[in-house]
RNA sequence: GCCCCUGUAGCUCAGUGGAUAGAGCGUUGGCCUCCGGAGCCAAAGACGGCAGUUCGAAUCUGCCCAGGGGUACCA
């Protein structure tokens, strides 16, 4: 906001001292950690250490430090802009003119509007990769987590200036897909329940019972080991009928596989996000085969089949290090069928080459993270330069209270079925809170603050945590919370409705409504904080697309939530006391509600205008 | 064994070299003649341990302790 302004003291701190012969220390603008009063500081700690060490002074550092900061408050004198300079702790503060500051910041709020905060393009492109769930088995709340986070990491990127590709890549084939096939096949041929959730969750059923028939139990009889070995014997006999391209096995697999990618693309379409290139594993599963017999020709690869062994890449050995780090990797099959790793080979090079990438970044699963350092080093190792401009962003998984999640099991909890409870329980609320809204706009309203509580308790934790997935705790709505965030969005906006007598603002241009204001008055320590928090906006956004960390996005608006509620509640704006207040706090309560929602949707959080 | 992650208040989490370590939940006590109480105000309560680097460490380094994950034909 006073960037020149700040640029140009940099340059007379920087003169004044090369002056005393003191190396001029890099430049850190950091806000002053006191409330009520709107300014930046600068530590004279480097510089005083660098002085006291190249001159062999024996002065104290936080003395000289302070003695610095002194001698610059005298220098800088009263600079346009600035309210007063102060030295205080070896630091060097600046306060700005309240008025000025606060006009500039409110105004380009107001002027830029929904694309305030938005970064200059980069003029790079990245592709973030999300949403991979297999096929044949349903979408859990772990599912989600992947799902809302590459979301806003997509939202992030693309608002701070790069071209973005959202990518998903749906596991569509594979030993637990072909134990789903088999089960459909021997026992359930030609059923097929109603309904896009209930039939794809029914697959996720037939896995599991396909698990229990397949694994091995304790104290089995000799007939039930003969079964079992069986059973297992017909689903591999499916999976090489898959792979041989068995016309009556694949019409099978495309017909389920349609299930589950309905109800993945109906759970997309929930919550807002928009795919624009759909990868299979099925589809790079021949380009995948091609590499690796190029690997083996180039000698990167060895092939054990004759031994009747897989086809394996030695890793450290051919890094030619001593420590165990990459490991050996199997990247076919004995029986010559691919793997994950395979696949993700022939991904790696689509990505790049038909889609022109310059960056590729992975959301998956921290789980993953070693199958994607050697995904990166057999690619190295291969030549293909790239490599380093793929980046995996390993997240923590989401377990159950009664412990991991599992498939194989049984033991998911669905986010279909976490949803639904979540607009049962906000209409619940609704009804309690505000029997006034009328029945027909409640269901969407539900969706809404439902879908908010949940992206929320989803996002407010760092990416490299783990989250114990509690029903209770994801759908609170009181505190630190999706639907307190939406709160703060409906008051801001109940409070300009009021004030130009409108039904909704839809439609209406807010900036041609507001009256003209000044800030020349003594504002309140709440408004001042708002403004703050206002102007940190376009700062964040780049951090958190450059630290790949909705969580930095998610902390920002609660804390502008916060301090709007707190300014709601002390300071009054359709009441205030003088009609020029009265504009000006119109004005603020006007960019504040423009920033939440932006802000919220960057969070792919919805902001209602009523709740 | 080797690699990775985590340890901050009773619980769940922020804070990644600067000023007095912040929230939410829970507990206790206040606040609707006033723009929406899904809210506000206040109280009590914390950096796993030991060294090191630095003017300055929750933050960087090393070791230790405690949890979790990964580790050749699952994804």
């Amino acid at each position: 906001m006073f960037e020149k302004e700040l640029k140009q003291i940099e340059s007379q701190i920087a003169a004044f001292l090369a002056a005393q012969g003191i190396e001029a220390p890099e430049f850190k603008w950091q806000p002053v950690p006191f409330h009520g009063e709107w300014g930046m500081g600068i530590s004279l700690f480097a510089a005083a250490a660098a002085e006291v060490r190249r001159k062999g002074l024996s002065t104290p550092i936080p003395q000289r430090a302070q003695e610095l900061a002194l001698a610059l408050k005298d220098l800088l004198g009263h600079p346009a802009g600035f309210q007063r300079v102060e030295a205080l702790n070896g630091y060097l503060n600046l306060y700005f003119s309240t008025a000025e500051y606060a006009r500039r910041v409110i105004e380009s709020v107001l002027e830029q509007g929904e694309h305030f905060g938005r970064g200059a393009p980069k003029g790079e492109r990245v592709m973030v990769e999300y949403a991979q769930p297999n096929t044949h088995h349903s979408f859990h709340i772990g599912h989600y987590r992947n799902a809302i986070l590459g979301e806003v990491l997509a939202r992030l990127l693309e608002f701070a200036g790069f071209e973005t590709l959202r990518a998903s890549y749906p596991g569509d084939i594979g030993l637990g897909v072909i134990t789903v096939l088999w089960i459909y096949d021997k026992f359930y041929r030609g059923q097929e329940p109603e309904g896009i959730h209930e039939r794809g969750q029914w697959l996720l059923k037939l896995y599991v019972e396909a698990t229990a028939l397949l694994e091995p139990k304790e104290n089995e009889t000799p007939e039930e080991r003969a079964r079992r070995e069986a059973y297992e014997a017909e689903r591999r006999e499916m999976y090489r009928r898959w792979d041989a391209g068995d016309p009556y096995v694949r019409e099978l697999w495309l017909k389920t596989r349609q299930w589950s990618l309905e109800e993945l693309r109906d759970i997309l379409r929930i919550l807002d996000i928009h795919i624009d290139v759909w990868f299979y594993e099925s589809e790079v599963d021949e380009p995948a085969k091609q590499i690796v017999q190029e690997l083996i020709a180039l000698g990167i690869a060895e092939d054990e089949r004759p031994q009747g062994g897989p086809v394996i890449v030695r890793i450290d050995e051919k890094l030619g290090l001593k420590k165990e780090k990459y490991r050996t990797a199997v990247i076919l099959r004995s029986d010559g069928t691919t793997l994950y790793l395979t696949k993700d080979l022939a991904l790696a090079k689509e990505k790049f080459e038909k889609y022109g990438v310059d960056r590729s970044i992975y959301v998956v699963d921290v789980r993953q993270s070693l199958h994607f350092q050697q995904v990166f080093k057999i690619l190295e190792l291969w030549g293909f330069k790239q490599a380093e401009k793929c980046y995996h962003l390993g997240y923590g998984f989401v377990s159950l209270p009664e412990g991991a999640m599992s498939a194989r099991r049984g033991r998911v909890v669905l986010f279909k079925d976490v949803y639904d409870e979540a607009v049962s329980r906000v209409l619940d609320t609704i009804a309690e809170k505000n029997p006034q809204l009328p029945i027909e706009r409640r269901q969407e309203v539900a969706e809404a603050i439902g879908l908010g509580a949940l992206a929320y308790a989803m996002l407010s934790v760092d990416n490299n945590k783990d989250i114990v997935f509690n029903m209770e705790e994801a759908l609170s709505f009181e505190g630190h919370t999706g639907p307190y965030l939406q709160n703060a969005h409906v008051r801001a906006t109940s409070i300009l409705r009021k004030a130009f007598n409108l039904e909704t603002l839809q439609g209406h241009s807010l900036v041609s409504l507001l009256p003209a204001a000044t800030f020349d008055y003594s504002l309140t320590a709440h408004e001042i904080e708002l403004v703050n928090l206002l102007s940190r906006f376009p700062n964040v956004v780049q951090q958190a697309a450059q630290e790949y960390r909705p969580l930095v996005m998610a902390n920002y608006a609660w804390e502008l939530a916060n301090a709007f509620h707190s300014f709601y509640h002390a300071v009054p704006v359709l009441q205030a006391e003088e009609e020029s207040l009265r504009r000006a706090r119109l004005r603020l309560v006007a960019a504040t509600r423009q920033v939440l929602a932006n802000a919220l949707r960057l969070l792919d959080i919805r902001a209602p205008e009523v709740m």
